[in-house]
DNA sequence: TATAATAGTTGCTTATGTTAACTAATAATA
DNA sequence: TATTATTAGTTAACATAAGCAACTATTATA
């Protein structure tokens, strides 16, 4: 019995350990994906295509954005004071209660986060093509656990 | 065969789409956590604890650092004189080719990434831990087959 | 020897992020 | 119901981080 909780948790370090061998250098190379991305060909900075991409997902207010983005709310609401200016979002009063904004993208920002999302993926299948059906498999398996963590333990 | 290949290029574009969409929530979540620990535990920047844990893997140049992290050599050469300042790191030039300038960890810096690998590990350890046995190996698996990945086509 | 390439730095600009202080609207409560 | 507290969003002032262009020093090459 104590044999196996020292083993599950050695598991889990190691596990973790690995973790932070990838994650953190990905962390930089998706930075730098999403740069290029966004700069050279769409004419967005890296804040304002994660707020379109938030906003594409479900309509959300500044503070919703700042909540899951992690950063304060006054950063949020310059960025969207950008994309509003460049007639890529709308903002919209709610009715019902006169302090909330509601945020929707114009045509113009649809188009454009679709188009910049397909060619991410475009990018990201040519990268990943070197896997086989299998790993590709357990990949998704793996983003699956992922998501959970994310949503019990962090979102919060 | 023809069948074949539509459904693997299905597989690859859905795992990517399913890729995305965990990754860019955890690229902000890392940030934050990364931010959150560096600066109130340890009194260090993101950029400075990314800078030492490289040199902490392998002993780096300014020029390598800006490669493997994506950056501007500008940018990590200001970081490093700050961790010079700071105590964290030394430069020492190459006598065989003067225009290179080795970077280590002082012994301050060497036990500062210890501690905060430590500590990270274990706050990413309590964060997992609802994660099974299986689920963990899965993801090991995973993280294995995103390393080749990385090396294969991105860090070139 | 003259020219090119490499390593690193400095100066200047832009982008991104924070906190504190503000307005407006709604909720809570005494 | 009048006062107080809370919430949503913004503005202002400032700190941090990142990029490019231009510089020095050193080494390679033609």
């Amino acid at each position: 019995m104590d044999e196996k909780r020292r083993s599950d948790s050695r598991l889990l370090k190691e596990t973790m350990e690995l973790f932070r061998q990838v994650i953190l250098p990905l962390w930089h190379i998706t930075r730098a994906q999403i740069h290029d991305l966004a700069a050279s060909e769409y004419g967005i900075t890296s804040s304002q295509f994660h707020t379109i991409r938030r906003i594409s997902q479900r309509d959300a207010s500044v503070s919703a954005l700042a909540h899951c983005m992690h950063v304060s709310r006054p950063n949020i609401s310059r960025v969207v004071d950008e994309l509003v200016q460049n007639g890529l979002v709308n903002r919209q009063r709610d009715p019902e209660d006169r302090r909330n904004i509601q945020l929707s993208l114009t045509e113009r920002g649809e188009k454009l986060i679709n188009d910049l999302n397909k060619k991410h993926v475009r990018i990201l299948s040519e990268q990943f093509s070197i896997l086989s059906d299998e790993e590709l498999r357990i990949l998704s398996s793996a983003l699956e656990s992922l998501k959970k963590v994310i949503n019990q333990n962090i979102q919060e």
